[in-house]
Parts: C-alpha cells; structure tokens; sequence
RNA sequence: GCCGAGGUGGCGGAACUGGCAGACGCGCAGGACUCAAAAUCCUGUAAUCUUUUAGGUUGUGCGGGUUCAAGUCCCGCCCUCGGCACCA
C-alpha cells in the first residue's frame, strides 16, 4: 500500500490553490453570491492558536460547499492589528509597532495556508494600513457630523494597568476585559459615540435576523429596554426638624424618578438620589445635615467597583431638613441619597415602595429605621395583593417553610381558603403581579391598569429606559486610529478635511502610556500643533486614539472593494456582497463586536452608505476548546494543543477533521491528544482504498443506496453545521463500502464529499484518479431520493414495549399484513401465546407493538 | 438573584416529528501477523443476573406523571457551565 504522506501533499496543494487563484471571488460572476465571514484574527506574537481553528475551519468546509454547489463564494481575510500587545512590544524593546506587526502577520497568513484555509487573499485587509484606517477615520468623521460623536467630561471606567479608559462593553466582573485588572472610576474627558441612540433600532434589527436566540437573547439584555414612567415629587422643607420659612411655590423645585412600577405610587415611603444627584447641590440651603452628606458622597466615589459587587449590604444617607411629596397621596416622605441607586440610569433617583421591591425592601429595614429612629414597618405598605397563594409563595418559598413552619404540601390547603394572613403581617416585600389595595379610588385594578391611570393622575410621563450606555471610544494609548479632530480656540473642535485623510500616527520614540489620562502622542508637539482648518489659526489634534473595536467595525464592508482609494468601499460591490450570509465568530463577542459593528452598519444605512439595515445576516457562534484535562488552555497549566505541531505530526487535513469530530460546533470540547489518531487512521484508510484497484468492480444492489444516502445526509450536515456527524457519517460510509467491490464513479463521489473537509487529501486522490482540474472546482453530487430510501426496511416488532424481534419487510405493507408477518414469528409467539391481543399499534416503516 | 444552555457507557459524543438508547471514534480486552515490538487487520466491549452458541432484568442527573411506547412531552427538585448582576 503506498503511504499517504501529508507532509509533500499538502505543501504541493496550497502552493498549486495559489497558484490558479483557486479561491479567490469574482466579482462580476453570473452566480449566486455567498459571503462567509470569520472574526478577522489579531496578529499577536504567540501566532494563531486552537481557538482561531475552530471557526475558521468551520468557515472553510462552509465556503468549500457552498463553493461546489454552484454559488460564488466569498471567504476574505485580513488582520485586526490595532491593539496592545504591539504597543507594549514596542515599550519593551523599541521596535515600531508596524514594524512587529508585520512580522506576526507574515507569521500568522504562513500558519493560515499551512492549514490549508481557502481565503480570498487578494482581499486581504489591514486595519493598521493607512489606507485602511483612512476610511476608519472618514466614519467616525460621519458619526461626528451627524453629532452621533461628541466630547464629555464624566466617569469612566479606568484601568490602572493599561493606562486607558474603557468602554461598559469590556469592563467583566469589574475588571479589564483584556488583562483581567480591576477597573477604577476615573474623570476624565472622553469621546463617545452615541449609541443609545441606536438601542431602539439595534433592538429591532435583531426580530429580522437568522441568529439563534441565545445570542439575541443576550443583546437584547444588555441593550435592557425597560417601560415606565417618569414622576416629578415636588420638594419642601421638613416643618418639623427647621424653622426655615421656605414653601415650595415653585413647581421647578422636584425631583424626578423612574419607575417601572407607577402602579405601587401609593406605596413609595421615601424617594433615594444617587450620591451623584443634582439635588444634593440644589437643596444645600435646606439640608442641615450637609457635612454627613458630604461625607457619604465621598466615601461611596472611593468604593472601587469590586468592592460595590462583593458588598450588597446597603448603606445611605438621609437628606434631613427636606421631604419630597408624594404626587399621589400628598404625604411626606424622606429623601435618602445611596448608592444602590445609579447615577447613569434613569433620572438617578428613586421612589422606593419597599412593599413591592427586594432592594427597598432591604434599604427600608436597614439604613431607613436606623436614619429615622423608626420602625421599618411604617414605610412597608402593601399596595398590590396577590391574586393567588401560589404567586405568593413563588417568591417567598423558603419564608413559608421556616417562618410559618408550614410544609410546602400545604400550600394547597391554604390557597383554598385564599389566605393571604402572611402578606398582613408585613412580614416581606411581594414584588409580583396582583390587583391594588390601598389605594384610594384605584383600588381594584389590575397592575397593568393601574400603571397607566396612575400615572396619568400625577401628571407622570411614560418613558423608555435603556440599561444601554453610550460608548466610550477614546483610548490614551498610542497604536491605535489618530481621533481626527482638530481643537481651535475660536472654532471649536474642527473635523480634519476629508482630502487631508488620514492622519497618519507620528513616529515616538517614547510609546509609554502616560497615565495621566493623556495618549502619548500629546507628547509630540510637532504633530500635535497644527493649523486649524476652519479659520487657519492655531489649532491642536485631538490625542487620543480610536478603540480596537473601530477598525473591526467596518472590516467586512472593506472586502468587498479592499483597493479603493475614492470611497471606504464602492456601491455597486457592497450592494454585489451584502449582506454577509453567514459570520462564524466567538460568543465572547455578543456584546462587544457584534453589537458595535451593528451600530455603525445601522448608522451607514441611515446614511444610505451602506444597501442594507442589518450586516449579518446569520450568526453561528462555537464553543470553546479547552485542554485534554477539562481546563481552559494556558501555558501556565501546561496543556496547551499547538496547531502547527499538529499539522507538522499528523497533517492539516487529520488536525481539521479531528477538530471538526471533537464534538457538536456550538458545545465547549476538551482536546484529546489520543483521539486525533483515530481520524488519522481513517485518512489513511481512505488513501488506500481509493488508490487501490483490487476493489473496483461491478457493484451491488447495496451500494447504491449507501451512496446517496451518504450524499444527502453529508450535505444536510454541512448546511446545519453539524460537521461530527458529517466526519462520522464519512466513517460509516468507509467502514460500509471498504469491504467490497466498488465502481470508479463511486469513489470519485467519495473524494467530493470529502474534499470541504480534507482539501488536500481530496485534491491529491483527485489527481491521482486521473483528474487534471482541481477538486474544489467540482459539483457537489446529487442524490436521487428513490435511492436513499429502500424498498424493504426492519420491522420492529414489540410486545408490550418490549423488543421479541426483527423482520424485514416491503416498505408499504398495510398494518394488517404487518400484523400477519408479526405473529408468524417464533419469538413473538413466545410471548403472545395464549393470550388475545388488547391494542396493536403500527408506525409505518418503523414498528409495530402488540399489547396483550 | 435573574436570563440562557446542558446532565446519556471508562472517555468524546450519536439518536428525525415520542418509535430498537449508546451510531461513529478513543480507550480497553482477546486474537492474527512478527524472533519481538510498533504499525496494520479481525473479534468483543452499558450494567447486572441465570441454567451463558441463549435468555431475563435494570438503565439517558433525582422523584412523580402522561402514553401502547419517554433520553425526547408535563409537574416538582438537584447539579454543571455560560451571560448579566443593586438598571428601580
């Protein structure tokens, strides 16, 4: 038998692919166009690893397919090479961030092409290429023009290792999202782009997309749109703690909350502000209790968001000498300031009905009874009555069982008689649907009645609320987009001339981010210092750089006109392309990536620069690789599977299959150093049995139906990314035909069905079986379903469930001569004898269930 | 706490719309080839019991239920992973 040697096919193949342009898209093709996406790679140091594998195999077996069926298929390439790795190569040694750039990029498209990926590499993009991020600044440009771009002075998040701010997206359990450090809240002057202003229309888009619901799921999620009202609680002094003669005439004297809940007006017992609110400044000449409030404001701006995560217990203060009224009720509540109360949501301030929320709940029977020397009882109202018992305990399971020392059995017992004694007792907060008490004349109504009326009597305003915050965009480090903005002292911020694009990064010889929340580059003052391009004055670049995320905005816009210098891409080849059909990427970018790439597409689309609402049309996420030992990969742990030693060991073809087989695409996988030599093994299997000539004859009955069988259920596979069975299905075909006499035409089938797969190995048994064009050119074969299905099939026959036997029989015999067939059988006499048959059931073309 | 996904042999996993649980592969055991080993090939491989060329029973996280039939559907729990996390 002659000895596949991967090694020789392999290099042979790429360099031939290369060679004859094998992948690359045509753009003027009469076909049908696909185009398949894979998250661009980020050209590290280390090179690409076995998390880059993953998608970009399933990608490549996607595009070779679809490639063979007929359509033009686009599957580009490029580098997201912005970021903080080069840059803190460069502090290290010196060397230009282009500079190291370039060579992980040579480094990565060698280990590309080693694993035999079919990418369009005449489309190959670089998002450091002036070129490239010309057009970057162009966009942000737009954003700016249509004030979607603006300048604040507020709080973001800090961190302290990278020396740069951050956006809400890449803070995770409080820490950096790249290098794992705690977060601070730092003031500082950023840009941001606005997209709240999106968060309706991102929303929206997601009903119209083929993406599966987890990842809609968990967008909509962030996104967090919540419906509710806005209330003005007028203020007033506290008559009995001053002497001040003040009375609110003035209806400009309120604060303002937003609720959720305008149903429960009647229970809000007290307001809460955020330490953040205006009201503190505001109120001075009423609050007496100034120096402690002070004191709490400060103390909460030192809590690092760690500290506010791990510590729930809440703490506040009172606003003594003020009270807010009560718009339904006209009552005098306090007003507290606390941080469980955000100043970034909502108007930053509260109506706390502790009745009905866990949070004022607790606040009410912590900081509340203590500030006011009272009873938390008297700001527990209860205004909303469960409708059942059951809604009831649904919140409250364990308080039954502990405090009542009832047993969950008798819950039952107790809804009968509609006891609802407990909720009396004002012994907890009831937070869910219900009919109202309390109060006054809307008493009676349902929640949902309620929330209109009352806010309708207290003059409320209905308000949509986003948890969404707008996006930070500013970074104060040095490899990333130059901000293209110009600061005149006359003018203003002035956009740089569109003919002046791009502004290209200065050579530093210091990189070191400064940490004082200025770029480096504001270091530089011949750069810095320009003229300003309005009234030709003095003028100053803005300094800071553009995220990582802006270059990967737009990237996949780019590969449809990567060489055009007049526009970011042509009309005519966006409209030829887009949308992308399918976009093979990590769940890790649901909330970053995906939704920021979103927001601008949506944007150019309102811009009419892009043909489409939506960018991505389907969205296939995958699980994660961890190592053989169940734990995530790191070279710390030591049980890291390196790509390249694969393929130097067993081939790329064995090291894609492999990966393909280790399990379903979107389930998290352990790598199994053993297991790749099963599919090793198969490879080699292959290689003799197509080279053989022993085998091939005049073929069977059987083999027909194996065949097209094997076609359609590879072919669905694929379309479903189902590729373990597809690998599996390959085997049982092998492990079905091997044995016996095959015709010529059946093995070429069986080098199509595994060219998407094992290219190169399909490409040489291509060649060797006297084909002189590439296999990747090829028709996917067609079945012909008269064949996939038999005319005959095992009859399963059961007796009360229980399998006696198996028969094969015609198709489309009736369930009578099934029954016949059936109880001819020994085995099933066995366990009918003597008695009559009660029900007999037969599924055709399955089985057939005697009870007796 | 909330949202989402999941729990099947020694292991990775398969199973259409409720219709033979464990496909395929790894591993393991036995055998062939070999002086020997590797490689390769063949056979077996959920557990358990019995009178073992065969047959019985149990079995898809746990406890119930629906059904002729449940990994799949319903009710109640437990556990693991992922996301969010005081968003009013």
């Amino acid at each position: 038998m002659k000895k596949y040697d991967f090694v020789k096919i392999e290099k042979h193949w790429q360099k031939e692919w290369e060679k004859d342009g094998t992948y690359v898209a045509n753009d003027k093709s009469k076909k049908e166009k696909k185009y398949i996406l894979i998250e661009f790679p980020y050209p590290s140091g280390e090179g690409l690893h076995m998390g880059h594998l993953r998608p970009y195999v399933a990608g490549d077996v996607y595009s070779r397919f679809l490639r063979m069926k007929g359509y033009e298929v686009m599957y580009p390439i490029g580098w997201d090479a912005f970021g903080l790795p080069a840059e803190n190569f460069a502090i290290k040694k010196g060397i230009h961030p282009s500079i190291s750039t370039a060579k992980n990029i040579a480094n990565a498209k060698a280990q590309l092409k080693s694993w035999g990926m079919g990418f369009d590499w005449s489309r190959e993009v670089n998002t450091t290429d002036p070129n490239y991020y010309k057009w970057t600044q162009w966009l942000f440009l737009k954003f700016f023009k249509a004030g979607l771009a603006y300048e604040s002075k507020g709080l973001i998040n800090w961190c302290p290792k990278d020396k740069t701010g951050l956006a809400n997206e890449e803070v995770v359990n409080g820490c950096c999202e790249r290098c794992g450090t705690t977060v601070e809240k730092k003031e500082l002057r950023q840009w941001y782009l606005k997209i709240t202003a999106y968060a309706e229309k991102l929303l929206e888009g997601l009903k119209t997309l083929e993406w599966e619901n987890k990842i809609k799921i968990q967008q909509e999620n962030w996104i967090g749109r919540s419906e509710g009202a806005l209330i003005k609680f007028q203020i007033t002094n506290d008559k009995s703690q001053t002497n001040s003669k003040f009375t609110n005439q003035n209806s400009e004297l309120f604060i303002e909350v937003f609720t959720t809940r305008p149903d429960t007006l009647f229970g809000a017992t007290y307001l809460v502000i955020s330490p953040e609110h205006d009201a503190i400044s505001n109120f001075q000449f009423l609050i007496s209790n100034k120096e402690e409030v002070a004191k709490y404001v400060a103390t909460t701006k030192n809590k690092s968001e760690e500290e506010q995560i791990e510590n729930k217990e809440k703490t506040g203060v009172e606003l003594k000498g003020i009270k807010a009224i009560n718009p339904a009720n006209n009552e005098e509540i306090p007003i507290f300031s606390a941080d469980y109360v955000l100043s970034g949501y909502g108007t930053g301030a509260i109506m706390a009905v502790p009745a009905h929320d866990e949070r004022d709940w607790d606040f009410a029977n912590s900081v509340v009874s203590i500030e006011t020397r009272e009873s938390s009882a008297k700001y527990i109202r209860h205004v909303i009555e469960p409708k059942s018992y059951k809604d009831l305990i649904s919140y409250h399971p364990y308080f039954y069982k502990i405090e009542s020392g009832e047993k969950y059995e008798d819950v039952q017992d107790r809804e009968a008689k509609n006891d609802f004694e407990l909720l009396k007792h004002d012994k907890f907060c009831y937070p869910g649907e219900g009919m109202l008490v309390n109060s006054k004349q809307f008493n009676g109504l349902s929640v949902e009645e309620a929330k209109e009326k009352i806010t309708e009597f207290v003059k409320g305003k209905k308000q949509i609320q986003y948890r969404l915050r707008d996006w930070v965009f500013s970074r104060q480090r040095y490899w990333g987009e130059p901000i293209p903005l110009i600061h005149c002292k006359k003018c203003g911020i002035v956009p740089v001339p569109e003919e002046e694009l791009p502004v290209t990064l200065p050579d530093v010889k210091k990189y070191e981010p400064t940490g004082t929340g200025e770029s480096p580059l504001a270091t530089i003052e011949s750069w810095v210092n320009t003229k300003c391009p309005k009234c030709g004055g003095q003028g100053k670049r803005e300094t800071n750089t553009m995220p990582q995320w802006a270059g990967s905005s737009w990237y996949y816009l780019r590969y449809t006109d990567p060489k055009n210098e007049k526009e970011f891409a042509g009309k005519e080849l966006l409209k030829q392309w887009l949308p992308v059909d399918v976009y093979f990427g990590g769940m890790e970018h649901t909330t970053l990536h995906l939704l920021y790439s979103r927001f601008w597409h949506e944007f150019l689309y309102d811009e009419k620069l892009v043909p489409t609402p939506e960018p991505y049309k389907r969205r296939i996420p995958h699980g994660i690789i961890l190592g053989s030992d169940g734990e995530k990969m790191s070279k710390s742990r030591g049980n890291v599977a390196n790509p390249d030693a694969i393929v130097n060991e067993f081939g790329a073809d064995a090291l894609r299959m492999y990966e393909l087989f280790l399990g379903p695409h979107e389930a998290t996988v352990s790598w199994n150093e053993r297991g790749i030599l099963g599919v090793s093994r198969f490879l080699d299997r292959i290689y003799g049995f197509i080279l053989s000539t022993e085998n091939e004859g005049t073929e069977d009955n059987e083999i027909k139906h194996v065949v097209h069988g094997t076609i359609k259920k590879i072919g669905e596979d694929i379309e479903e990314f189902k590729f373990n069975t597809a690998v599996s299905a390959l085997m049982i075909f092998l492990n079905e035909i091997e044995a016996k006499k095959v015709n010529k035409e059946t093995k070429n089938i069986f080098i199509k069905l595994l060219a998407p797969l094992v290219p190169h190995l399909a490409e040489e048994l291509w060649h060797e079986s006297g084909n002189k064009t590439s296999i990747h050119a090829e028709a996917w074969p067609t079945f012909d379903m008269a064949l996939v299905e038999k005319n005959s099939f095992m009859l399963v026959v059961q007796v009360n469930g229980k399998v006696r036997d198996q028969i094969e029989v015609q198709k489309n015999i009736t369930k009578e001569e099934a029954e016949k067939i059936a109880f001819a059988s020994e085995k099933v006499k066995q366990h009918t004898a003597g008695k009559t048959p009660k029900n007999i059931i037969y599924v055709p073309g399955r089985i057939l269930n005697i009870v007796v």
